[in-house]
DNA sequence: TCGGGGTATGAAAACGATATCATAACACTG
DNA sequence: CAGTGTTATGATATCGTTTTCATACCCCGA
């Protein structure tokens, strides 16, 4: 490996002097500064970020810990935090925890090894023993996509979410304007914010509607597919009348897709299906879902962005910011005529903004008619 | 920050006698280790990786350099990786540079610079100036899912991809045998072998069923939407009879069928598209399209297993693993019959191992009805 | 009783960079 | 010409580990 003294020997310098030009400090003549710059050129001499890191206490990298970057909300976070990091010259260290408590608590562990200058993560649960630990060893934080359980203002994290609230109001009136008043909501896991922003969202619509919320409807359970089957199951099981379910993310939404089409329920004709968190790439990817569209990409942009900042100024005031959210109106929510006129697919593909024109729209929206529930007892 | 210099203060011992106890050494007796150990818990103690990583010229630390990890195939290979070096206490970097040289170039600069034990990366090109300082300076590297365009014996890799080829002949030989003989290839960047093998593997199958190679049907251009809206444009421009589109990825297929529906082509009826990796996650994303599924995750995880088994021991000879990739058949080229008997969606939401029951294929499928090219002129 | 071998521990060097301080050369200024 | 400030450069300490070498102790056998 060539280091810093390599370039001073063949350059006739000290390493100080070529420390000083790597880094573009004052002071040196122009004359040996071409000097040692054809040195490191001929050597094809690069620094070693460790022995920077071990000097300066400042590793240039990042951590990003995620629950599982095969979902696609967190891909698009994860392509939103590189990019932005990448700007500013730092890398991204990146975990997979899978909700899993004790994974989260290993790639802290590493995280803290590897010193890195700051981490990006969204917690399993609200606060964890693990996120204390952040907060006493002073780790720039920014805590993603969720808030914590309780106010702790001595824990000065940062905050990037989509509004759940607001996300899930939208898609819970827009279920109710199609004329559904027993809509039955399965969210994630209760101890999570976005769980329970969600239902709050979903109960605000209700109630300022003047619907009743009937907790009977209302289920948590965890962010998986297999979770999606198993309160659909449950639903199911439980002699409710319901007309229309909110899934509260995409994992879920597939997994109570699944679990009606194999109970042979037609979608959105027997019962409409909406969920949070689209998952249509460039909208074409999984056309038929009503969903509501976080900006991702942003999120994981503005986590970087405010991690460096923070990581440059640590007296920086506790941030918390909260992008909006889309609603993408599609078939499964029932609010558009069968596309039969289209001569393509027998659905539509198109994205959401092409959906959302009045013509489209059949007759029910905006009107007052009351979609008969579907009751199986 | 605690250091070792801190524990050993408070056990009364040496930080060498900590260390040993850090790394299960021998030659301490009970009573010291017990003390240390007391002693490391009660700080809090984790060692420094930059350190550590410091004085062993390892940092345990490996690069992953994809072009866009918002790709499904590139995400789910990532997880494979992370997963299997998460086992073996690696860390993973990640990099996104996009197919573009020059982002490449910075993120192995970054990359040598961080010292990472090892590298993963799905070069853009064939054999680049990039590669080449990967070889100079003997990083333990994996290729993934491309291989280099000459033979460079003396550049000490390992590869792991998947079967472009068997996988490219199976998908063109599912289209011959459903009556198609105008079969147009829209390929990748010409100077990827993936793109390459696609094309042979097409070839081949063409040449096998004694049908005439028609190079005016083959197109190379780039794995992006763009690209295939592009590629499609092209096509249909250029007035040449064909019957089904074999785009060489997923973004070129989603670009396909963007130009396709923009002109009001129906697809199966009017053309057959089918697509080399599939999106469909958990078998509900994009049900309709026909398409051949690399093993992406084992891609991932055999790449990260490959590479720390090269780091830990470099005399290794160079392998070269090819997983086989599997056919998918569902709508999009016209196997099936309309799934009209089916209550819930028009089109079923399977996975490729239900669709491909017998009783679901229609009637051409396996005998030698030709079907007729679509011809605009 | 002395030497030798095993066990337990510590002192010092090393990894590759940067920061601090010192020094030297030089040009002004009064 | 002495004093002062500016520019250019280098010697040395330092970051937190591990490795190497040295030392000290203890026990045992000759």
């Amino acid at each position: 490996m060539v280091t810093i003294s390599d370039v001073a020997k063949l350059a006739g310098v000290s390493l100080v002097t070529v420390s000083r030009v790597i880094n573009n400090a004052d002071y040196v003549s122009d004359k040996t500064r071409a000097n040692v710059k054809n040195a490191i050129a001929e050597l094809g001499y690069i620094p070693s970020a460790v022995a920077r890191g071990m000097r300066l206490n400042r590793t240039f990298t990042l951590a990003l810990i995620l629950p599982d970057i095969t979902n696609d909300f967190w891909t698009t976070v994860a392509r939103g935090v590189e990019d932005a990091a990448q700007v500013k010259g730092y890398s991204i260290l990146f975990y997979n925890v899978d909700e899993n408590q004790k994974k989260q608590k290993r790639a802290l562990e590493t995280v803290f090894s590897q010193q890195v200058d700051g981490v990006m993560i969204a917690p399993h649960d609200g606060v964890t023993e693990n996120l204390k630990l952040l907060h006493q060893r002073k780790v720039p934080t920014v805590i993603l996509d969720r808030k914590l359980d309780q106010d702790r203002p001595d824990w000065k994290f940062d905050y990037v979410r989509g509004d759940s609230i607001s996300g899930a109001k939208a898609l819970t009136e827009h279920l109710i304007k199609l004329g559904h008043r027993k809509i039955a909501i399965l969210s994630g896991n209760i101890h999570t914010s976005t769980a329970k922003d969600r239902v709050s969202g979903y109960r605000m619509a209700l109630e300022g509607l003047g619907i009743p919320y009937d907790p009977e409807l209302v289920f948590f359970g965890e962010y998986k597919i297999s979770a999606g089957e198993k309160l659909m199951r449950e639903l199911l099981d439980k002699e409710i009348e319901f007309s229309a379910i909110f899934a509260a993310n995409n994992a879920i939404g597939l997994g109570v897709v699944r679990e009606l089409l194999h109970r042979d329920f037609r979608i959105p004709d027997d019962v409409a299906v909406v969920y949070y968190d689209d998952s249509s790439k460039d909208g074409i990817n999984f056309p038929f879902f009503t969903s509501i569209q976080q900006n991702a990409y942003e999120i994981g942009k503005t986590a970087a962005e405010l991690l460096i900042s923070r990581i440059n100024d640590k007296e920086l005031p506790s941030r918390e910011i909260m992008l909006p959210s889309k609603l993408i109106i599609r078939y499964s929510c029932g609010a558009f005529k069968k596309a039969s006129n289209r001569p393509g697919l027998s659905l539509p593909i198109m994205n959401g903004a092409e959906l959302y024109e009045e013509s489209h729209l059949i007759e029910p929206f905006l009107n007052g008619d009351i979609r008969e529930p579907y009751a199986n007892f």
